[in-house]
DNA sequence: TTTTCGCTCATTCTTTCGGGTGATTTACCG
DNA sequence: CGGTAAATCACCCGAAAGAATGAGCGAAAA
């Protein structure tokens, strides 16, 4: 600031000169347009009320439409963690057609028992567990209990 | 096109007489516009123009104006299995003592393949897949295939 | 009432599993 | 170099699983 004050008083005249310059080509001009104005007043005159009810146009518009509005849909995904409480998936275990009999035999194969050991539990003698079994096998459409045991699991018919 | 040219020489005369009628009323209509444009020229043409450009402005509003974006979020939900976060509990794995052959069995035999297909997947004989299995259950201290594959599970030794 | 279905049990037969034992080869470690 | 562990394969045997079939019983549906 103070070195543009510093450089300004000590170009005095030049500054002077310049800016009597610029005021008189301002005035020419100026006068000029004077000129322009009074001689063409008319279609200034009908210039400016185009530009100003086109304005208005824009804003009537702007004012009256409704909004376009263009919808984008983004899917956002959530993970969502499969938690530890199973619930059953009934849609797929009246597909399966599993008894409620089946089923006791299919979640205690999942816990790893034997068929004997099954049958003990289920107070029913081992060739039922086993007819249960192949039942299980048939309707789950697998051909060993430890792909009943995965697919059962993957359906969520047992925890 | 040519049914339109049938249809006007068939009923010419009718035509003409529409016409002429038509002619007529709207050079009366034109007369009388013209007083009004005479005796008022000046402000009708402003009023033209004013309605031309109002016009305009509202086309250029809806041809300028960027349709504004609405941005839904469609909320997606993504089970997560429990596969896709397995995380190889490598304490219990070391804990176990089970090697890489045995652990490529337990996998195997947790996707419900029998020994045979194993053997066939592994490029191994029946008899090394029985090894190897033997050598699973014994080392995590079950008795059977399923009990295995639950408990590897259980320990995060396979996904 | 007859039919259907789930549950139960049985028998026979085949396949698979699992335990036990032992042998060979390879690779790594001290 | 010898020791050790993993991986491979073999054979035997008993247990378990599974397939196929038949059948009795009771409840619910047609």
């Amino acid at each position: 600031m103070q070195l543009l004050l510093n450089f300004l008083t000590r170009n005095k005249p030049t500054f002077l000169y310049g800016i009597s310059l610029a005021f008189l080509l301002f005035l020419l001009k100026w006068l000029e347009l004077r000129f322009l104005i009074i001689n063409h007043a008319f279609e200034i005159y009908i210039g400016a009320i185009a530009v100003l009810f086109t304005v208005l146009g824009v804003w009537l518009a702007q004012k009256l439409t409704k909004p376009k509005i263009e919808t984008v849909f983004v899917e956002k995904e959530i993970i969502v963690k499969k938690s530890d409480d199973f619930i059953l998936n009934e849609a797929e275990l009246s597909q399966t057609g599993l008894s409620k009999r089946e089923l006791d035999v299919l979640q205690l194969m999942a816990a790893g028992y034997s068929n004997q050991e099954i049958a003990e539990r289920l107070f029913v003698s081992l060739n039922t567990v086993k007819t249960h079994s192949s039942n299980v096998l048939e309707k789950l459409d697998v051909k060993r209990r430890t792909q009943a045991v995965e697919k059962a699991k993957r359906l969520r018919l047992i925890p």
